[in-house]
DNA sequence: AGCACGCCGACT
DNA sequence: GTCGGCGTGCTC
């Protein structure tokens, strides 16, 4: 018998499956989908099976598999299908897709094999008579007799319990002996809760649900609504018919929160992934899902690729999140990944958002998904106020950058002792311009998004398509000589803090404080416990949190990711804003929200304000068509890069003048433009942009480029089918 | 990816 | 005359 064989590098020229004769000793044994050690040129390398056949053809000389690694790790079916979809569908080489699938402990190339974490126990090695003979005779000391009594009660004892020189003896004499067992790192401790009785809004909802087809359903409810109860529900329906279930959740901020709920009321039925765990732990939680030791999946982005069996149900919350999407290779996005998974396994599709993204909503409106609201926030408690401050009349009372009002508010908290939660967008790039006096921004006249800033030609440009202004030295539209970069940080910011209020317990959140493993939590849980007042963060403080004393929430510059080059700025402002919004006023008490910018006629800010989804909607889709964007458009990014410029530049436009050929007529290429960072590392980036609504060509084409760019090695290609930004 | 083979420049 | 540059091609 032979078996072919996917070998672990990573190379387009070596993308096929090499033969090699099974060897007596693992005929029968070796299964499709086991990793394997194959001598490959040289050396020994690793690869999984791909097929096992009986005969073979060729003039070559078959080499023996040399033995099988990982014995539990069998890749089945399924993920042989889904490495197939994200190879097409992201023009990857199929053992990167099988490896961007796995947990590192368990990668292809890991030489390393013992992630199993063991525990040595102490048992009796001779019978209980014996045992007493050896007590019975003289010279024993007191520490042997006591362990051997321990022993003799309990059977069984952890060697770190009575580990001693006594032990020592008694193990050499072979009274006693060691045994290992595997213990997996995380264990659920937490208590069981019973189940919450859902609302009527919920129970329609869930029963709204068919189970049993691949429908997909967006569940688009506000903040509070409580989404995360129905999906408990919809998974324990799931799970009473015997089948499997994944929740996929944006980054930690908000896994710790859901995690500790699904404990709850799962108990050690759920297995979960998430950046902050160790390569130990997600080995072990895999190996769970591998034994079918547990029926539910709660994880980040690549926990949609966990190999969970009979597959019931996947559910993706907060459905706008852009963490779900890649940005490394392969550049998958896991609504795809999650969407052909449900296909596969012909069950139920969820996806859950207060804020979706207007190609899910459009979808919905069209009958594509099947739309289902919650309206309301459970309980007593309403949705905050929200108001908006211009901060350009705050500047000429010297208010740089806390407003009067919100100071005011503030204040006020601290008297009632409140809870606050401040933050601050930092995402703002240094080469962005702005008008400190009016807010202006240059934006690009044919693609709506914000200009960079070169410095060293003094002008503007478009990353999209290339449109050029030189800098002026004033303002273009109030004439004031303040045009500057801004840029504020959250360290300063808590410092400005610090001084206005000398007696409140602020603590700060953002990249640098949580760098260390578990300050996240810790943070999060003494703020829920009100030992501070103030908390200060960047994004990562905008979802999921649920602190009942929160009552106001103040946005410092709402107007930071307007300005981001991005034609989803719009999107993404909305969410940011309307995310954080929702973290005031969660229980009886009423929440207030209050937002600093220099737009203040802003129409997204303002239907932040009116917390109205549909007329922001309505708004940003007009502008989407009116420019050929999504959901109108699809796009595809194609970033081309070499250290030496005019090459790049040089091959860019053959990459250009190619797809121009080769494409239909239809479809708009953009550029090549200087991409959003022109310049990282001495490598210059040079980005075209394709927008397509139906192309076959489209894929055949990107194939064939990035084939002739593998062999290429002064100039580096790199294709994005479904970018999140361009 | 890694390694061998092969064909042209400056050196013990 | 040889050492070594990296272009090309192969690995079951």
């Amino acid at each position: 018998m032979y078996a072919e064989v996917l070998i672990e590098y990573n190379s387009k020229t070596i993308d096929k499956s090499f033969t090699y004769l099974i060897p007596d000793n693992l005929d029968g044994v070796l299964k499709v989908g086991m990793k394997v050690v194959v001598p490959f040129g040289n050396k020994l390398i690793n690869g999984f099976v791909t097929n096992i056949v009986s005969d073979f053809e060729g003039d070559y000389e078959v080499k023996n598999i040399i033995e099988i690694k990982d014995q539990e790790l069998i890749l089945n079916k399924e993920l042989f299908a889904v490495a197939e979809y994200l190879k097409e569908e992201t023009l990857c080489t199929k053992i990167q897709a099988i490896q961007s699938m796995l947990p590192s402990a368990l990668k292809v190339k890991n030489q390393k094999n013992n992630y199993e974490k063991l525990i040595t126990y102490i048992e009796l090695n001779v019978n209980e008579k014996e045992i007493n003979n050896y007590i019975s005779n003289n010279g024993r000391s007191i520490k042997q007799i006591e362990i051997l009594k321990r022993v003799l009660e309990d059977k069984r004892v952890l060697k770190k319990e009575i580990m001693s020189s006594s032990l020592n003896t008694l193990l050499e004499k072979g009274v006693l002996k060691e045994t290992k067992e595997q213990e997996y790192r995380i264990q659920n401790t937490e208590e069981q809760e019973n189940d919450l009785k859902l609302t009527h809004e919920q129970q329609r909802v869930v029963d709204a649900i068919d189970l049993n087809t691949n429908n997909t359903y967006l569940i688009h409810g506000v903040t509070g609504s409580g989404k995360t109860e129905v999906y408990i529900k919809l998974i324990k329906e799931v799970i009473k018919t015997g089948k499997t279930a994944i929740l996929l959740v944006p980054e930690i901020t908000l896994t710790a929160q859901i995690v500790d709920r699904f404990y709850k009321r799962f108990g050690n039925d759920v297995a979960i992934f998430h950046s902050a765990l160790s390569e130990g732990e997600k080995y072990d939680e895999y190996l769970k899902i591998l034994r079918k030791e547990i029926h539910i999946v709660v994880g980040t982005r690549s926990a949609i690729f966990t190999p969970l069996e009979n597959l019931g149900i996947i559910i993706l919350d907060e459905e706008h999140t852009e963490s779900y999407k890649q940005d490394t290779n392969p550049r998958y996005h896991a609504r795809d990944i999650a969407k052909f998974r449900t296909e596969y396994n012909n069950i139920p599709f969820i996806l859950g958002s207060a804020t979706p993204t207007l190609e899910t909503m459009a979808r919905a409106l069209k009958g594509v998904y099947k739309y289902l609201e919650l309206p309301k926030r459970v309980g007593e408690s309403k949705l905050p106020n929200i108001e908006i401050v211009d901060m350009t009349e705050e500047i000429k009372q010297r208010n740089f950058i806390f407003s009067s009002l919100l100071k005011e508010k503030i204040q006020d908290r601290l008297e009632k002792q409140e809870q606050t939660i401040l933050l601050l967008n930092r995402r703002g790039f240094s080469t962005i311009i702005t008008c400190s006096n009016c807010g202006y921004t240059y934006k690009c006249p044919y693609c709506d998004i914000t200009m960079t800033y070169h410095k060293s030609s003094n002008n503007l440009r478009c990353h999209y398509c290339g449109y050029t202004v030189l800098k002026s030295d004033k303002c273009p539209k109030c004439h004031d000589a303040t045009l500057n970069y801004y840029g504020l940080g959250t360290e300063k910011l808590e410092l400005e803090l610090k001084n206005i209020f000398p007696l409140a317990r602020i603590v700060r959140m953002d990249t640098d404080t949580t760098s260390r493993k578990g300050t996240h939590a810790k943070i999060i849980n003494d703020f829920k416990e009100h030992k501070y007042d103030i908390l200060l963060g960047t994004q990562m403080i905008s979802k999921g949190l649920d602190f009942p004393l929160v009552t106001l929430v103040g946005v410092i510059n709402a107007d930071t990711t307007l300005n981001i080059p991005d034609f989803r700025s719009g999107e993404k402002t909305f969410a940011l804003l309307s995310q954080t919004a929702g973290r005031a006023g969660r229980s009886d008490l009423e929440g207030e929200v209050i937002l600093q910018t220099f737009n203040k006629d802003n129409y997204i800010l303002n239907c932040v304000k009116e917390n109205d989804y549909k007329k922001f909607y309505q708004y940003e889709m007009h502008n989407r068509h009116k420019l050929n964007y999504p959901p109108y458009y699809y796009l595809c990014s194609i970033k081309i890069s070499s250290k030496d410029y005019d090459l790049a530049s040089g091959e860019a436009n053959k990459v250009k003048k190619y797809l121009e050929s080769h494409l239909s007529d239809q479809t708009i290429i953009l550029g090549p433009a200087t991409a959003s960072v022109f310049k990282i590392n001495n490598v210059y980036n040079f980005q075209i942009i394709i927008k397509y609504k139906k192309d076959d060509k489209l894929y055949k084409s990107l194939k064939e480029l990035d084939n002739i760019f593998a062999l290429n090695n002064k100039v580096n290609i790199s294709i994005d089918t479904s970018p999140m930004r361009i």
